[in-house]
DNA sequence: TGGCAACATGTTATACCATAACATTTTCGC
DNA sequence: GCGAAAATGTTATGGTATAACATGTTGCCA
């Protein structure tokens, strides 16, 4: 996390490419986030900037900023686990709305993956002749970690 | 519906056989989930049951009666939606650990489908090629059902 | 440059989802 | 019937999320 600057100032810029503003307070949400190098609930996300960056934020104030950081494609949400994680490819400049998630029910780690568009589009393929549209590609999977499983 | 009691009773019968007991109070919870025929959260439950069957549980039992319903195969949990649904293939004798949901965000319709063996192995490759175990194959899906595209 | 409009944040209250801890009732085998 | 185990009731509380309204900030442009 050397870079934690760059990767800021990338999504800034990223930002503005569509006339949003990266705020103080948005980039610390984000930079709490990727500090943290794990998914947080909102509450958590609180307490974070508050011990870690000195920081108090309302809780209120983080769930409209983490809707933000969502919309901007720079956080992504756990719906299984009511928790938020930065997007793994924070930097790259491609597209990828696509997203997958797989969940450590022991330790809670998440590790983002990417399914080949094969795979993606035979699930897709399952689901168009049951009558109904993917909305968006994101998978979340229990799973148990390697260092769950061997400890 | 005609045959509520005959799945009832079936899965009375499943409970039996590893000597659990769908006692009255779990059959009405699942007769409410069967009724409805839509995913409920516990205190939409509650509801359902105080209005449509006239029985008052309260929401604590409710929330046990689920996890025991759900230890039966007989009940899903939608972790992202909080919901709880009867299984789709509550009379099927065959078991059934996978499922997989396509969940409307227009309507909150779900469709539990089943994919095929092939791709959930794909699926699985790709995850242990990350580093971890499937857990629990059940995935859900953020669709669009086609009532709701095309209204 | 001052004022307005849009955006961002603060504040308070409240709804919903879920479980802990302990009391009481019911069921079943003996 | 009686005791143990299972099921349900009761009360309290914690975690997640949003509504509604107030205040502050920013940027534009007349």
């Amino acid at each position: 996390m050397a870079e934690l600057q760059q990767i800021i100032d990338h999504a800034e810029q990223s930002c503005k490419a569509h006339g949003a503003r990266l705020t103080t307070k948005r980039k610390q949400v984000l930079s709490a986030l990727l500090l943290a190098g794990r998914a947080l609930s909102a509450y958590e996300l609180v307490d974070y900037c508050k011990q870690e960056l000195g920081e108090t934020i309302p809780a209120m104030s983080v769930y409209r900023i983490l809707d933000f950081l969502q919309g901007e494609g720079l956080v992504h949400r756990l719906n299984s686990a009511n928790k938020y994680i930065a997007c793994a490819h924070i930097s790259c400049d491609h597209d990828h709305a696509a997203a997958q998630f797989l969940i450590c029910t022991g330790c809670e780690r998440v590790e983002e993956i990417t399914i080949p568009k094969s795979t993606m589009n035979t699930l897709k393929n399952h689901i168009e002749e049951s009558g109904f549209q993917l909305q968006k590609p994101q998978l979340e999977i229990d799973c148990i970690c390697n260092r769950c499983t061997t400890p």
